[in-house]
DNA sequence: CGGACAACCTGGTTGC
DNA sequence: TGCAACCAGGTTGTCC
């Protein structure tokens, strides 16, 4: 699931390999895939452009083209992208960017539901209104306990929630905030007005030390996340609550608990987690 | 507006 | 073995 430290490692790798490089031609395998505009306008306008640089907000990754276009990735939960070096598509390829010098970067999504929006200057499309509602990211030096105090103070849902809500902190998912809140020793079931200012300044404290870890070991691979060269992250490795559902916990020997929130699944430790 | 939650989508896994 | 049912999960849209 690409939250923010597989995007940025995404990015990372992009830049390193295609700033500069000239699309050639396009070809939409999969038209649902293509957000903004239709598929057709979308794959005619990118022909014989060039990607000038590559960027990042929060999920969102967004290749910088020449004359201000902008194409705009969002992976959802199983998407990647892939360079490859000639133009035989992978498995699950739904979007195809030819390159003029022969290779090929691919848009792999196997479930459909990552989309790319191509955006002209002055354009903000109302299917990428997710994109111009970010709040700030938690490795933002704005991003303080007296920020997130003040933002949570009047808001009586779980925490768990609000860490997914794009609005509060944007990056964060189902594996960094499950993680984070375990660190931070706070249960994810928690009203968000309930907890106190210390608990808060942890809370800070492990968002911002899970999501630079996370990108320090290119992200976590737990099903559908491989880098541009199909290789893996590694901070799967490092996780303590996410996928330990039934395993004891590394620090009591407490046996993690999986619970539903909502309809997503949130793992924690019920000896360590208050 | 805030909060809860279904729907989107399909491959992989589980259960019979 | 075969096949249906179920599950994952970020975001949007709907309902109250």
């Amino acid at each position: 699931m690409p939250e923010l430290p597989e995007v940025e490692t995404i990015r990372r790798e992009l830049a390193a390999c295609i700033r500069g490089a000239k699309i050639s031609q396009v070809e939409v395998l999969r038209s649902l895939v293509v957000g903004h505009p239709g598929s057709a306008k979308f794959a005619k306008t990118l022909e014989s452009d060039e990607i000038e640089a590559v960027e990042r907000q929060g999920k969102y990754l967004i290749l910088c083209l020449r004359g201000g276009r902008k194409l705009v990735f969002h992976f959802r939960l199983s998407g990647s992208i892939v360079v490859t070096p000639d133009r035989t598509p992978q498995r699950f390829a739904r979007v195809l960017f030819y390159l003029s010098d022969g290779r090929a970067l691919q848009f792999i999504e196997p479930r459909v539901l990552g989309r790319i929006y191509l955006v002209l200057p002055g354009e903000k499309p109302k299917a990428l209104t997710g994109l111009f509602r970010l709040g700030l990211e938690p490795v933002a030096p704005g991003f303080t306990t007296a920020h997130l105090c003040a933002v949570l103070a009047k808001r009586k849902a779980r925490i768990k929630s609000l860490l997914l809500d794009q609005s509060i902190a944007s990056g964060v998912g189902n594996i960094y905030s499950d993680e984070a809140l375990f660190r931070a020793r706070i249960r994810p079931t928690r009203r968000a007005h309930t907890l106190k200012r210390d608990e808060i300044a942890r809370l800070v404290r492990t968002l911002k030390d899970v999501i630079r870890e996370g990108i320090e070991n290119l992200g976590t691979s737990v099903k559908d996340y491989y880098r541009t060269d199909g290789r893996t992250g590694n901070f799967q490795k490092m996780l303590r609550v996410y996928g330990r559902e039934d395993e004891p916990c590394r620090l009591c020997g407490t046996t993690i608990k999986l619970l539903k929130l909502g309809n997503r699944g949130s793992r924690y430790c019920p000896h360590c987690q208050k």
